[in-house]
Order: C-alpha cells, then structure tokens, then sequence
DNA sequence: TCAAATTAGTTAGCATAGCTAACTATATTC
DNA sequence: GAATATAGTTAGCTATGCTAACTAATTTGA
C-alpha cells in the first residue's frame, strides 16, 4: 500500500511521472523477455529461481510471499523448477508441514547464464550512454529502489 | 537488436545499472499489476487495447507485431476483447482477408480507467520524492525512453 | 486467364501461470 | 486430547504464450 502523505508536488507532475514510468518498465521487460526464452525455463519459475539463488532456501510460502503469489501457484512453479532439477526439497527441522527448497547448482548456473544474457541485452542498450548520463540513470534507480523496497509488506 | 558501438563505459559498470534497471523494472510491475486484476480484463487483453486506443485501429497482424505475439494469440486476445465489448471489428476496404480493430467507447472507458487507478498507485508511491528528486527521476526517464525508443524495429 | 504461391487469420492442441475451493497432514491452543 | 490454525497439495477453472495445420483471399506469372 503507497504511503498516504501530504504530497508537496501538484498532483499532474507526479501522474506524469508516474505513466512514463510505468511505460517505460513494460516496454523494458517486452524487450528483455525473448532473451530469456532460451533457458526453456518460464518467466514465474525464473522469477522463483532467482529469489532463491539471491538469497539462500526459502519454505514454499515464503517463496509466495515474496513472488506475490498464491500458495498452489507457487507449488507448481517449484514442481516444475524441482522437475527440471533446478531445485531440490528437504524436509525442515523444526515444522514437518514445511518444505525447505533450495536452488541446485544446475540451477544457479541457468540462473547466471540467463542473468549474463540479459544483463548483456540490456547493457549493449546502455552503451549509447555517457557516463554523466549513465550516473544520472544510476541516481534515478537509487530512488526507485527504495520506493520499491518501502512497502515491502505488500 | 541493440546497437553494437565501442563503449565509453567499464563494461562492469554498465552491467550494474543494467541489471538493476531490470530488476526495479520487475519489481515495479509486480506492484501495478495488481492494480489492473480489478478490471477484469487480463494483461494481453489491457495491453492491446491500450495500443488501440492510443493509435487508433489496426489489423490483427499490426496488433501482433506491435505486441511481439503471434497472430493466433493475438486471435484470441482480440476475441476476448469482443466478447467483452471492448473492441468492434470490421472489414477491411481493400482486403477482405483483413479485419480492422477498433476501441469501442467502452473500451475507451475502461482503459482510462484502469490507467488511472495505476497512474494514481505510482504517484502514490511517487510522493515520497522531493521535487528534485523527482526531477532526478524524470532525466533517467528522458535516456530510457530514448533508449527504449530506437530499436523499436525489435 | 487461371493455377500456383503468398498472405491474413482461425482452429486445434499443448504448456505455463494465475486463481479459488476443498482436501491432507502437522502444530498449536485450551 | 479435542478443536483450531497453519503449510502444502490437488482439482479444476481462466488467460496467455506457442506451433502445426487449416481456410480464404490476394498476388504472381506462365
């Protein structure tokens, strides 16, 4: 949910922004996508890999949590993932309900390679830049990031 | 296909900020989307009829393209579109093979609405942002549209 | 001119990915 | 220890992507 608070700039300017920005991220990803049709692997499973590559073993829901997503979605995209045998599942210590699941190094190395591919696509597009653009595109993200990170609960 | 010119850049650098950009670009996404599932329409259906009523009516084949989906999947998309009203289809003039699109009035509503609720979602989570920062925002905006502009043959 | 080739779109059938509802199995609470 | 809550799964729906194979219309060219 946005934090609710007095906005101290006119509401059209900040709308602008908003719709070129949502523009913007649609038409990076449309670009981005076919880089990763390759891997054979679809963009939720990829999505899940990713997470758990970043960031160590995580149970199912936990994993729905964070990819936003509900419970039976998410326990297909792991079956799919473990299918593949980019992932393995253990049972956990403490709670035999959870399912501790954690990226193979199958899966790792997919991870990387397509994360190198991509990277690359869109870096090829960045070299056009110079840096003082290139360190104003950095800014930018820096702020997107840590709107991105507020709100994190939802 | 991005244009393949001598870098000024440190590749390392570049790649970053690439990957960054991807990964904000995602997760930026993941947020508005859940904005649209009110609608009742889907992704495809909101995007194509998003080009529609932006530039005005087109054949099947141009919606394809422009959406980077093949013509069946774009058959169907439009044919949801239909079945909701949200799109009128008529004979082409010169090629009866060809079958003109068109937003209706409903359409029209619905899309404006929709964006709206996503426009005013962003700018929501926009309003942290000082002026200059906003500002900051609007510059990294300015290179990624023109990025994201050349290329547009794909 | 009319047969062959090309082009526009559709249909059928498959996979992924989202959902809800209803289930099983384990933990927790009282 | 019975009731309740929580973690996941299963079944079944829709939407969106694909390819292959089809129909219908247009264009080519002998």
């Amino acid at each position: 949910m946005p934090k609710v608070k007095p906005t101290s700039q006119p509401r059209s300017a900040v709308d602008a922004v908003a719709d070129r920005l949502h523009s913007a991220a649609i038409h990076l990803l449309r670009r981005v996508r076919n880089q990763d049709t390759v891997t054979g692997e679809g963009p939720a499973r990829l999505s899940a890999l990713s997470l758990l590559v970043f960031s160590g073993s995580k149970t199912l829901g936990e994993l729905a949590v964070a990819e936003q997503v509900k419970p039976p979605t998410m326990s297909r995209v792991v079956a799919g993932l473990k299918r593949s045998r980019l992932v393995e599942i253990t049972a956990d210590a403490h709670d035999a309900r959870r399912r501790q699941i954690h990226a193979t190094s199958k899966g790792v190395a997919l991870l990387r390679a397509g994360r190198k591919r991509r990277v690359s696509y869109l870096a090829d597009c960045l070299t056009c830049l110079s840096k003082q653009e290139l360190a104003r595109l950095c800014e930018a993200l820096d702020l997107l990031e840590g709107i991105l990170r507020d709100g994190d609960d939802r």
